[in-house]
DNA sequence: CGTCAGATTTACGTTAACGTCATCTTTGGT
DNA sequence: ACCAAAGATGACGTTAACGTAAATCTGACG
């Protein structure tokens, strides 16, 4: 068992995706499924793009911008100019995601506050409740 | 000084939004700024609200789930009913939150090794190009 | 060989979140 | 009073990321 490609229905399955989007990131070049006759088959190569693609889009990225980060993780043989830009480009979304963890974090203590804060105005009704 | 009401231009460039976003966050209830006549003023509560919105867009959320966010911000005094809800309905979102940041750190630092790869074969070539 | 489910291609439709005019009003300043 | 700038109100345009429908194709099976 060398490879074991997969049709576009058993894609669409794992990944809880449908084949018009399969098909939509073909369209932009962010998939490269080969070709068996007229049908798709996916690689475990596509199947490890599409996992960062889904990932991307999770944090808000376009597929133009994901598109760009799939290469990074193509980078084969590369030129040293190209692998320079494309480490650059790198480096830049690493320092969005950076700072968007940070953000995060900051919303996720702020609203935890809330949170304890609506719990304890619950405590003082749920009291009042009581003692009626 | 009890109040600083802003106009919808220092709002713009306080927070580098157009006032024609402005005017769809009031139309999607997002905002809701009073009216001298028929200009808006935004209060220091409208600038807190455009705060989180302009976050929330950052995270990926949807205008409306950021609404429904929002009101979690506005508890006043509600009844215990609505205050329950909209309890539950935050620690949704926070439970969605801490994933995203989970995820977002795996990211995080897969792309760094992904980076870190890319140095070290740069700076091969580069002694190559020493070398010769 | 017929057909019938599953794929493909093509093309138009849809939603969110504004952008971009065009056209009034309002208003502070001279 | 008058003008230009700022603001308001439609109304139509735009982009991303698919959804959906229609027509065609293709291959395994009875």
């Amino acid at each position: 068992m060398t490879e074991t490609p997969y049709t576009i229905r058993q894609m669409c399955e794992e990944f809880e995706v449908t084949a018009r989007a399969l098909r939509f990131y073909e369209a932009k070049e962010l998939l490269f499924p080969e070709r068996q006759g007229t049908k798709r088959l996916y690689s475990k190569r596509d199947r490890a793009r599409l996992k960062l693609i889904l990932r991307g889009k999770r944090f808000g990225f376009s597929l133009e911008e994901i598109r760009q980060l799939l290469d990074l993780y193509t980078m084969g043989d590369q030129g040293a100019t190209q692998l320079t830009m494309t480490r650059t480009l790198a480096l830049k979304h690493l320092d969005e995601m950076k700072s968007q963890r940070d953000e995060l974090n900051q919303a996720i203590a702020e609203l935890e506050q809330e949170i304890e804060w609506g719990t304890k105005k619950l405590e003082r009704l749920g009291e009042r409740e009581t003692a009626a």
